[in-house]
DNA sequence: TTGAAAGCGATACCAA
DNA sequence: TTGGTATCGCTTTCAA
């Protein structure tokens, strides 16, 4: 903070400000341009040997580390690819498939930034991501628009890809649509001959994005068939879980899909726990898959969510990158396959 | 749409560039400095009202977005606090405080930012992050040492806060002994007259940060009290789990500390099916307090890990970046409580 | 009230 | 093989 840089070297201590590549060059006794040809292995251009060296140490000496934000500035571009990070954490399967993606495309040379979600909600957030310039955004869920998306693009994203149930215009889409594996449990629990089901909707607010689709799914699969539906808003609590169970038989459902396993878990608990015998007297059907559902007795059937590999997502970010021009390409992604185990 | 700013009109097509403030300046017919203030509402200066019209309407003709590494080599500093996201999801306990982390930060105004972990690790990865001249960085586990501190410091962070469970030279420290869970768990466990005690150590290499002071915080607990520890790997399969259980009679054992609830129940689980007793012959307890634990039959004992809220390590990040040169705050974080139910 | 211009740090072109 | 220098987009003095 004492010491200026870019001038004269002075005997005052304190914090020394960060070295820039100037420094490095003055250390070395050469130009700025020479410091950034040996730095970045510039292949069009040969240094000589015992000039690379002095670069080299004196960058060492410094301590120097390029500044990010002056490259990309300069270069007109980065590398960044931008995801807005959920706003609650999303449970382990969302967990692992960014972790996956995070490693694809870092082997495809991308930098992969969660961007922590501020207040701003929907194109304002647009506005928020779009002044980092990243390279390509990946937006799970249903905040961005078709607004949102051409802001992104006019700002210089190359790659803008929703992760979600529905396509957003000018973006590429992987269609995720939790209404499958509604449809999927719901068409299970009919072929084995249920007619009463009920569908567990979780009370917390920020599951909706997921419980909605997957209720909508279970009673598409239904439609016409002349079985019920009956939707049970049930908050992640022993006491609602219990009260639920309380008026169980007075429901007179014979199947329940609860959302997923862990609220299958629940409220299995508490159905056990008031002499609901599972699956003769009620049926009961999760979703994800997750280790716990075999653990429990009886042993819980459930629909396996198949995600894409997050290879597969970093090749078409790779691709979309390099080919901004193509027109954006929709996949369908989320595969729903019913694991029936002894709960139903 | 076809013309290139800052070159003279030309017919050639393709996708228009990324408007710049030169170009909001141009279009409302002002200098660049007058775009700056209007934008900034700068309150040195005061704009007239039909100037700061016409620069809002260009901007928002143009779809104009501030280029934010421009303005922060400008400004010579950011609000980007820099986290690295681990390299595999650390579950919900973690999950829920990085949440509650970036929504406090987020109140104070700055941008949280969770880093894609790539190959790199140990100081490498610290150069990484330096490239981006965060003002602060959080570094969860013990990645970060002595030397990466001081790069990131050199570098301009004003923060340096280490969540794990030692110091680190000249960074903040929030120290998360999880060690003292294993403590906790084996105590309890000898206070209720167990003393040939097992300790699970999950095969998952991504745990050990974790599990690994949890088994030694546990033989801590027991030294010289005469009672012995067993180490038992267990890797996230019923068949491992299964093969332990089978074993389990000729371990000898009275009690079992399982890591956490969710190995807890895969061990109870495979003990319960070959016929071993939850208390009576075998005692288990957990840690982590998840819901499960109180879902199993006999209900779990479990340590209760209690972390700092968001707001707390928010308001410390705040502190350390406007008093960059106080001394490095330490802070004891993780508390332990046992919680007692059925299963000990 | 507005504008001209100097930089922030790094890179790549063109000369030497 | 190396150095000078214009440039990326933005902010902020200083002058007008």
């Amino acid at each position: 903070m004492v010491q200026i840089p870019n001038t004269p070297p002075s005997a005052s201590p304190g914090p020394r400000s960060v070295p820039t590549s100037a420094d490095v060059a003055r250390l070395a006794g050469v130009s700025r341009a020479t410091v950034s040809y040996v730095l970045n292995n510039t292949s069009t251009v040969r240094i000589s040997e015992p000039t690379r060296r002095r670069v080299l140490d004196a960058a060492r000496e410094l301590g120097y580390v390029p500044h990010a934000a002056a490259r990309s500035l300069r270069a007109g571009h980065s590398r960044m690819v931008l995801m807005p990070s959920p706003a609650a954490p999303l449970g382990p399967l969302y967990g692992r498939f960014v972790s996956e993606l995070q490693w694809a495309l870092g082997r495809l040379d991308y930098t992969v930034v969660q961007y922590g979600t501020t207040a701003a909600r929907g194109d304002e957030a647009a506005r928020a991501w779009a002044e980092l310039r990243p390279v390509a955004v990946l937006v799970p869920g249903t905040e961005l628009g078709p607004q949102g998306v051409s802001l992104l693009r006019r700002s210089g994203a190359r790659a803008v890809v929703t992760l979600g149930p529905a396509c957003v215009d000018g973006a590429h889409a992987l269609l995720m649509d939790q209404a499958a594996v509604g449809h999927a449990a719901a068409a299970h629990l009919y072929a084995r001959g249920r007619r009463r089901i009920g569908v567990v909707v979780p009370r917390d607010p920020a599951l909706e994005t997921f419980s909605r689709p997957r209720l909508d799914g279970a009673r598409d699969a239904l439609r016409g068939t002349g079985a019920e539906i009956t939707e049970l808003p049930l908050a992640w609590t022993e006491e609602d879980a219990a009260r639920l169970a309380a008026r169980w038989t007075g429901l007179g459902l014979d199947a329940v899909f609860t959302y997923d396993d862990e609220y299958a878990m629940l409220l299995m608990r508490a159905l056990q726990d008031t002499g609901v015998r599972i699956p003769e007297d009620t049926a009961v059907i999760g979703a994800d898959d997750l280790m716990l559902g075999r653990l429990l007795r009886p042993r819980l059937s459930t629909v396996r969510v198949e995600l894409p590999s997050g290879a597969d997502l970093a090749a078409l970010v790779d691709r979309a990158v390099r080919n901004p021009g193509a027109a954006p390409e929709t996949h369908r992604v989320l595969g729903a396959r019913v694991v029936r185990r002894e709960s139903t």
